[in-house]
DNA sequence: TTGTAAGCGTTATCAC
DNA sequence: GTGATAACGCTTACAA
């Protein structure tokens, strides 16, 4: 469709009087004598030019192209950083294609492989593949896991957010705490929520529980463990910090089917913070992800890449923020 | 970082020692000799070769990347497209920009010209611009909008939808129903939802109030209706249909507090249809969207794109699905 | 079946 | 300042 002949810029060379050096200095902020840019600038008005960024690419060798990484879009966590990554590229002149793998080491794989074969600039990955090979020749970010001696890990502090999320439930009087946490057994920096939260607890001699089910991918062990653990609606625990709020959600309902109140008998606190698409804020008391900073921190990271130091690892600041499933502090 | 200097076909060649023409063809899956193909894989293996897709695409003018641009992320029907895109595009290998704005015409405009300025092979759009302007040189397939006479728009059957949503309260013994939409005034085929809905109820015989807003980006005067339509707990209206499951739970939210219980006094369905991630089922009684197949429909007919007859709009099939917010039928 | 070479639309390096 | 012109890595006639 559409006569089929785009202008390229010897066209806009031929249009203007002028030599495509120059259009291509023109085109690229490089002085030239004003005649020339205004006969240019007319050229490119009246063929509705647009410079072939692949040619430009293909001679610079940059293209202005960042992969995205994603387990999927389906958790509000994953589609907001997608999209304030897709933000902070496009503030820069970059765009950015997206790969979403399904939690699957192979689909990470032909991912990263895509990447190198579309000469990106660079990778921002969310992956679960332990040995994850990225190819040496691209930048890379990763963000909540470490891969690698070369690449730079973006992600939370999910040490504090551990900590503040203990510390909340104790000002709000819990004594009995609990952790709960479901999902991959790969060693992440999503592994600090526990620490940071066992550490607060042993600072102020709290009692708590750490309950940590790596290797089934379903709840029925944690309801189970609520259910094992309330007797006539008296739950053995008061507070209880979930590893997201999803998972926060989920223990939610399932103490309500158990006759257990939140926040009155037992309190809970998420992590992530992403607002709900309904109520536009948190859907539970939780330790909210500076999500747009985190973006806007792996896309930076990405492109001070080449110069010299660059930290292993990078942490943004947690905060805690109550959403009606605690008390008032 | 890493050795700069990538290996590319003439150092295959070289390696293989034969030409950069047999490396090519049998890259390409061109007929070469076995003994010429075995050496040429054997050499790919060595340097860990990838084909430059820039180069190659610079050559053929195909880059296997579309663009989706899309209002946001943060509306689980989005992103449920957007990975369902991505996961069609990926299938026939191609990759897939994405591009976010935020409802914003300016960034409709900018993201076409970005496409063209890429030299992208197609455009699945999702916009509310009503004058967008689509470069005729690349294929366009829009959705839920018809967007100019050459460009296909797949939508899901949002009239039956509309239909199914009234039929389905009224055998659920609803006989005062009412319509709920807010948002958008660009014409679209997600109007068909009201019209619909309008057709079923006065083909039934059922009374039926249409409330629709759409100058204003706010809940409150749906909310307001319903304080006004309410006398101490007991609404004028016995089912609603809302335009999207988004609305539904702000209505439902609104009727709980309202003190109007639902589904006993109050039926409600909605539109949409995808899995709210915490409970892995859709959030309400709700007309599904396809939303696999409206993906997997919009890349099939962005390439068939070239050959004669499309249509200007398909239709894809909806469902009603109960999902709490109805009684038993 | 294979090698050779032109050309895709830019940028960058020369002379001028 | 500007105009030629040589790359960039690949595909594809065309010749062999």
């Amino acid at each position: 469709m559409g006569s089929d002949a785009l202008p390229t810029m010897n066209d806009v060379a031929r249009e203007a009087g002028v030599s495509v050096g120059t259009v291509s200095r023109c085109i690229n902020g490089i002085p030239v004598k004003d005649a020339s840019r205004r006969r240019v600038e007319a050229a490119i008005q009246k063929l509705n030019y647009r410079v072939n960024n692949y040619a430009r690419g293909f001679k610079t060798n940059k293209t202005y192209c960042v992969a995205l990484i994603l387990p999927s879009l389906g958790i509000p966590f994953f589609s907001l950083l997608a999209e304030e990554v897709t933000a902070a590229l496009n503030k820069r002149g970059y765009r950015m294609v997206l790969m979403v793998t399904n939690y699957d080491s192979e689909a990470e794989a032909t991912s990263v492989s895509l990447v190198r074969q579309n000469k990106m600039d660079g990778i921002i990955a969310l992956t679960y593949n332990p040995n994850i090979d990225f190819d040496a020749s691209v930048p890379v970010v990763s963000i909540d896991r470490h891969c690698g001696e070369s690449t730079t890990c973006v992600s939370s502090d999910n040490f504090r957010g551990g900590q503040l999320a203990a510390e909340g439930l104790i000002a709000r009087g819990c004594r009995k705490l609990l952790f709960m946490r479901i999902g991959s057994d790969v060693a992440s920096e999503v592994d600090k929520r526990a620490i940071g939260f066992e550490s607060a607890c042993r600072a102020r001699g709290v009692a708590y529980e750490m309950l940590i089910v790596n290797d089934e991918a379903t709840t029925l062990p944690l309801f189970r463990y609520l259910e094992e653990h309330t007797h006539a609606g008296v739950p053995d625990f008061d507070g209880i910090f979930c590893n997201t709020d999803r998972l926060a959600l989920q223990m939610q309902h399932k103490l309500t089917e158990l006759g257990v109140r939140v926040p009155e008998d037992v309190q809970l606190v998420g992590f992530d913070g992403v607002n709900d698409y309904v109520f536009g804020c948190p859907p539970c008391s939780t330790i909210v992800q500076p999500v747009a900073q985190l973006a806007e921190t792996a896309v930076e990271t990405l492109f001070v890449k080449d110069s010299a130091a660059v930290p292993s690892l990078i942490c943004l600041p947690v905060r805690f923020e109550a959403h009606g499933t605690t008390k008032e502090a």
